[in-house]
DNA sequence: TGTACATCAGTGAACGCGCGTTCACTGATGTAC
DNA sequence: TGTACATCAGTGAACGCGCGTTCACTGATGTAC
């Protein structure tokens, strides 16, 4: 094994184990010292791969988007055939479902970068790959809507489905129950459909 | 002036003090030293007032909150004889100009307590209140629902406006504008108006 | 293939800083007589 | 009103901890000949 692909290895298991932290106890509690631990490789060899600890933060809310997006496109793929509505429907309980399941790594996607200057450019690049898929179903619903119409009401509707998430998953409103979740969702994207 | 009287000056304008520093520069940013230079009062005199920073904190976001529920109530008074969905289009314009106003601010009402056992109690009353003015016009327009069916709208609606607002506050969505908002908001209302 | 040298991944103790919180002490205010 | 004492707001240096990052050094791997 060449020293490329050692330095090569030592990256994918560092964005895995910080993954797995992440997904564990959150953003916050990745810690330079315990990963080198955890890794078996000094604090220093960290260093060697990524310049800093929020790169490697990066690079684990990369990964986080690709997965969110496989399971957004998962969730969709029975409801093809389907009207937009249901369409709409399944992505955003597949989104629901992938913030149920993996919480923290999830949240880590919001809570990075917020001290930093603005959004990476990657970051707004796999927010618009997401809206991608919205777009469709939004278009189809409103065919006579310019293409900004399209773009502000896709955004609007991803807005609302990712607020009932947030406020649901961090327990912010008191009497709810996580299982009405779904309802709230099917109650606006329902309303939706004209 | 009794030194109870000056105790709950000195409290005051710690509140005061630390509300802007958070206004300016975020929750994280309040620190105790420069608290107490600038309360011209040393670092020990804050903790004969408050139990530790979190105490503080929490009491800044108590002020915030009442201000914000002011704030909704004022942008509604205009609206009171008028339609359902635009009364309710007035209170998430007045939301989102507060959130507009006091961005940090703002936030800090949700960054806080993320560590600590779930929310406090005065939190999820206060958020109670506010629920409970958007539950008045939500009833008006399905009068046929159960109470619990317009608990899950009234929080659903308040869910989807409250993530419009944060991503857009955040400018955690390429190709918007932030007049875009308000469009935004109003589709979402609209469309659920039967 | 073997030898000498260069490179650079890898090391981990140490640096440096930030910051919440404490605590022994001071002195102004309030109370008792 | 005056005096002696008690209380407790207020002080700020020091404690203690956490943690990102660095850097002089080591040694394994790769290269040149």
């Amino acid at each position: 094994m060449s020293t490329a692909d050692r330095r090569a290895a030592l990256r994918e298991k560092l964005i895995m184990l910080a993954t797995a932290k992440i997904s564990e106890s959150g953003l916050k509690a990745l810690k330079a010292r315990d990963l080198a631990g955890e890794a078996g490789c000094s604090v220093g060899a960290i260093y060697n791969v990524f310049g800093d600890l929020d790169e490697l933060a990066m690079a684990v809310n990369g990964e986080t988007f690709k997965a969110l997006g496989a399971h957004v496109l998962d969730g969709l793929v029975p409801f093809n055939e389907a009207a937009p509505v249901d369409r709409m429907i399944a992505m955003s309980e597949a989104y629901l479902d992938f913030a149920c399941q993996n919480p923290k790594r999830w949240r880590a996607l919001f809570d990075i970068s917020l001290t930093r200057n603005d959004a990476p450019d990657w970051y707004l690049g796999a927010l618009d790959d997401l809206f991608a898929i919205i777009d469709g179903p939004v278009s189809e619903l409103f065919p006579d809507l310019s293409a900004q119409d399209v773009r502000l009401r896709t955004r609007a509707l991803f807005s609302s489905v990712h607020g009932i998430v947030l406020l649901g998953i961090e327990n912010r409103i008191s009497g709810l129950r996580s299982d009405d979740m779904p309802d709230m969702i099917r109650f606006i994207l329902r309303s939706v459909a004209p």
